[in-house]
DNA sequence: GATGAATGAGTTTTCATTCAT
DNA sequence: AATGAATGAAAACTCATTCAT
């Protein structure tokens, strides 16, 4: 009954974050003013402050969407793997999809860092969200992996090159044989 | 090639780079003024800029410094390697290097980070170097790996899992089990 | 004179009135923004500017109210020296009743400064309070004292202790002897 | 040997102390800006904070110069009153001394506030500031006041009546009779 | 009467950089 | 080589006030 009615607030409240992440991605999260992003988002830096009283905050709020956009890929790639026969073709996709999203992985890289360097309290969600996608990911190989021990490491693994990767990425190494790594990946699972 | 005369002022630019990059892993890059490193270095704002003269070029020589640590370590594992037989130590060697330094992580981290933000000519560096470790690696797993294009591949997740793994340390997952990641990876070679 | 209906606008501004009272002991009237006193009131800044068109109209009320209590409390206190026969007791009772309100006394010592720097019309109706009050202490130690001039001096003598009392005792100073403060006084009437 | 020469630092150091002082009782501490005060000491908003980098600390300071005029004052004061003889005359001086400093006396007053509300170590201070200015003043009545709790007591109602009466000075009170309040206190003495 | 989102001018604060000594 | 005081432009942040609903 209540929660229903999604006041002009909510609409603002995205527009900033929509804002905030496209400039964190162009011109570092340092780099970007509050001014700018309430320049892009189309209000005022007062109005800015109304909903975010603090850089951190709107920092965090950032953070969080891009966490809840990679946990729902993650989600739909476990869902996928289990109805597929091919694992290098499950592996593939779920490389190119993440590492082909600049944006996103720009975001993430920065996001880390912020996380590193700032706040204690958002590096332990970001922890806890590494956690959550190794689960996820542990789940997406159940089909072609036996024992949980060797999925866990497996589960690392892929995680440790899907960020390896992105992180490759973002720096602009061109031409990062994504089809191969998957099936080189997907060929170790059977020993 | 650029060998200049040990002098004071060799001493001086020393002391700054460390106290550059323990603040830049202390605080992150932007979080750190050059007022905090003059004063960490023991020197004056004045002095600093007497010998780099302005922040990007202090920046660069901190990158270049790194660079070399994280090249001679590779440098040192590739001849190790051609010494040893049994590969998943060779490379439980290197991850526990590597990754167990989280200093020399931190820095990695951020100098990506400053390279993506902001100058493309940094970018290009760390482009070139990331080119330089792969064939370091490449030239370390020549005695395990067959054929030029599965040991380009080889080495690329190589180096991703890497970077991975320093990500994930750094971010603070813990027990992370690099034994059996090395075990896992030298297997995957044998196909 | 000025008596409205009462109506929930009333018990709205009475609410006003007590949170930013309590705020502005707790934290200055300076650094106490209207969006506290709002949420300390459980409305919301709209609410609080429906009541009070400026931020100046709600200190001049919460003066006012001030005011009114002081001058209560005195007046209480000088009907009860007419009806007491020994003077050191009447004064003990009155510096301790003011001193030992502390949050009256911090109100006190804000609105002071708010009338000092700010509006000289505050500061003149402060000035008239202060004259009102030597009246009626005038009038409390008529008992005692004889002489309009006498009583003008000692008036305005043990207002300034009761002033410079309550400063000190904001301060934190512990264990004020008002026990033998108000002897000392009471003894100095007799000479 | 050190601490000879007065760099130009020092010397900025107390303009700025001065500009500061003179607009705090002007305009108020809250309703002057930094800005202001660079303006008034005639050097840009970044030498201010190259001073101070905090308006907290520049209160600070402020407040440590003002404590020290006053403890001046007051041991100029209790000396002289050593070799005077009148006691009346004595008070009279320091009333009129310290009440007619228009100036100091707003200051006090400010600073006051702000000690309350804002920082607890700035309170410290203050409290300590008032146990040693009794101690002088409990050492200037020495000659005339028999009995160290009897000094005591007395020496807190004169810095009552020192605070309250500045207080009243403030908010404007004219023609406070200071000859008189002088007597009357010396008159007290005798009981 | 009441709301709460929006505003923008103002404030404190930061900091890379310059320069006279 | 080295100093440290000085700078100003730009950043983060505050808040009294307005107004459509």
């Amino acid at each position: 009954m209540a929660r229903r009615i999604h006041s002009q607030g909510q609409e603002t409240r995205q527009s900033i974050l929509t804002a905030a992440s496209r400039l964190f991605v162009e011109k570092g999260v340092d780099n970007t003013s509050l001014k700018d992003i309430a320049r892009e988002a189309g209000i005022s830096p007062g109005t800015l402050f109304y909903h975010y009283s603090s850089k951190s905050e709107l920092i965090f709020d950032v953070t969080d969407q891009h966490f809840d956009r990679v946990t729902q890929q993650l989600l739909d790639w476990a869902r996928a793997a289990h109805t597929q026969t091919e694992p290098s073709q499950i592996f593939a996709v779920v490389l190119k999809t993440i590492i082909g999203d600049e944006v996103r992985g720009k975001l993430h890289l920065y996001l880390i860092g912020e996380a590193v360097s700032r706040d204690p309290a958002v590096r332990e969600r970001f922890l806890q969200k590494y956690r959550e996608w190794q689960t996820m990911i542990e789940s997406g190989i159940e089909p072609f992996v036996a024992g949980d021990e060797k999925r866990r490491v497996t589960a690392q693994v892929f995680l440790s090159i899907l960020d390896g990767l992105v992180l490759q990425s973002i720096l602009g190494v061109k031409d990062i044989p994504l089809e191969q790594i998957a099936e080189r990946f997907a060929a170790s699972l059977e020993d």
